[in-house]
DNA sequence: TACTTTATTGTCCCATGGGTCAATAATTGA
DNA sequence: TCAATTATTGACCCATGGGACAATAAAGTA
């Protein structure tokens, strides 16, 4: 176990720094100043550290993603059944510290840029293929095989457009509320063995 | 009946081709002389006619809003029942002609301003205002009243989700991958007797 | 200690793009 | 026909922001 190298630490402020500010600003308003004041240091430093603008929110997303992908890895960890992985992957996805109007504006900026942008399209095929491939190795334990492509399809547009809700929205959605929502596309959409008990908990 | 204004033909000109460079280049990328290039005129006669860029890609969500709206109430017009009404709702938002990549990648655009244009935002409101309406108005003669928010709110997650997908996807979405996601999600949460209608057509 | 590498800053450059404006062409209307 | 309005252009201005760079400070290394 070596001592953090400055570098690192530098990268990860400025990773933070970046996403911070997209959250308030947007894409094009998050200039390479602003993030370098929100860091509390100048615009060469950032320079210093990353190659280019595209490449400092490239792994501003990476971070951002890799946060969340902790959090869901997590709750799976603990979970004992299909259904509780499922539960794990669902819940992971609305944790109210991410689950935030302000963290959404963020991502929307983000996604805005992945037809232009090689790399962020990579990032988000990652994260997709990633949601897939964990609701999947739930959901063959608990559906006739020829099903589990549309409930893996339907669970991450519900997502989706729960998140898109978030940030998009006059009224509160909150945390609570999108997982009430899972919760009943799940209880009305998976075999009833499951389905009451999704149900019972809320 | 008078004639067309050619202020009027110009606008219409100037908004369709905000919104085409939209789908290619974003936001940012969307410069007033790419605009008028695309409509074949001069950056001069773009602020002739918007009182600048804001203004321009407001106008361009409406109309592209518009036409969506315009979809989905044609198809209302034919419906003669409220499963009918329900259909007309969500074929109308899956139409070949808008569910493109690169239509979304122009929406995602302007959604991504959204947080920062309270002029988009209120269009933004409008559009999911309208969407809530229509379901609540054919779902209230399908549901038990208390399922009838669940249902809307599940819905316009659905198709919100399946249009982000069709953005930032890379396997291909289709328009039919869409309607049997949305079937899929109806046939098992509307009751048994709309139920099997729903899936009976595709 | 002296030398090298890394961190950090501030300055400078330059392309870009939004917006203004004056000049000109086309239309309209009396 | 002629004046007034509207359409259209291109030149210009200027703030902004990405990126290069040289200079300096700090840290590591021998």
């Amino acid at each position: 176990m070596r001592l953090a190298k400055i570098s690192d630490i530098r990268k990860r402020e400025l990773r933070r720094a970046a996403f911070e500010v997209l959250q308030r600003e947007g894409m094009a308003g998050a200039t390479l100043e602003k993030v370098a004041a929100q860091a509390g240091a100048s615009k060469g430093i950032v320079l210093h550290y990353f190659a280019n603008k595209q490449e400092l929110f490239e792994h501003a997303m990476r971070e951002a993603n890799a946060a969340l992908r902790d959090a869901v890895v997590a709750r799976l960890n603990l979970a004992r059944s299909p259904l509780e992985r499922l539960e794990a992957i669902i819940e992971g996805n609305f944790e109210e510290r991410f689950f935030q109007p302000s963290v959404c504006h963020a991502w929307l900026a983000l996604c805005a840029e992945v037809p232009r942008e090689p790399q962020l399209a990579r990032i988000q095929k990652v994260i997709h293929m990633r949601m897939r491939s964990n609701l999947m190795s739930a959901l063959v334990h608990m559906l006739p095989e020829e099903e589990c492509e549309a409930v893996a399809l339907g669970i991450t547009a519900l997502i989706d457009g729960l998140w898109l809700r978030l940030g998009l929205q006059t009224e509160r959605l909150t945390s609570k509320d999108a997982l009430r929502q899972m919760r009943d596309y799940l209880s009305h959409r998976l075999p009833s063995a499951f389905a009451q008990s999704s149900v019972a908990d809320l």
